[in-house]
DNA sequence: GCTTGACCTGGAGTGCACTCCAACCTGTAG
DNA sequence: CTACAGGTTGGAGTGCACTCCAGGTCAAGC
């Protein structure tokens, strides 16, 4: 599949694909005969999975050790993991933060209900 | 209590907190005689709720929007309510997309650990 | 044969949210 | 009286993650 293909795809730029080969979070693409880069399934699934870690809030840089463990191959599975798991604690983290914050909104949000409807004094 | 102080208790640095008063996130602060800040306890709570709004991911576009809202006093209430009320959504929208994230990584550290102690095929 | 559209490259520019800096002022301790 | 630890200002610089652009190549359709 062609570049624009494989960017609709994975809900990206073009620019950012190539962008993600230059720094290399993606490995240099095959090339067609007229020099165009060519993903295909395996290209797709391993972009989702950059896109949970970005989504998840892992930055590039971190990104970028598990990307080069990957090309490093096998033998580096135990490393990899390790960042997993330390990176899912952070998004449990991140979700409990989120959960709080949800609360927190939640009460405030009524004191403009009630304070709306009834006579509350001013808040913020 | 000072700038410093405030600081310190907002979990951010003294730069930041001048940086948001000169942005209008922090209304222009009271001085003592030779010129430093004062704050107080409302100043206080009002730092602490930005920081909710930031963490749970609302930009300082946004924030500007509701500050200058809270700067006008009464009669905006139902403006604000409406953009926490929204800005809720979000923040659930955020919990159940890192939720779906979170069973992708406990899957894939599954993936590695039984092909570290058995004899999985290679993946990323 | 020519236009069109999608791709290519290297490099510059953007938006966000700070962060740092030089140069200055001021109240207090030794 | 002086050193020093804090504060003040305006403005420049930073890091991140893109995003845009000029100038070029190439295959297909009219």
């Amino acid at each position: 599949m062609k570049i624009s293909d494989f960017a609709l795809r994975t809900h990206v730029s073009t620019d950012t694909v190539r962008y993600y080969e230059k720094i290399g979070l993606l490995p240099p693409a095959r090339r067609d005969v007229s020099g165009h880069r060519q993903y295909d399934e395996r290209d797709l699934v391993w972009m989702e999975f950059l896109g949970r870690l970005k989504t998840t809030g892992m930055p590039i840089r971190e990104m970028l050790t598990y990307a080069g463990l990957r090309e490093s191959g096998a033998g580096t599975e135990a490393e990899r993991c390790e960042i997993l798991k330390t990176h899912r604690e952070q998004v449990r983290a991140q979700i409990s933060a989120l959960s709080e914050s949800l609360n927190v909104l939640d009460t405030k949000i009524k004191t403009y209900e009630t304070g709306l409807s009834g006579k509350g004094r001013p808040h913020d």
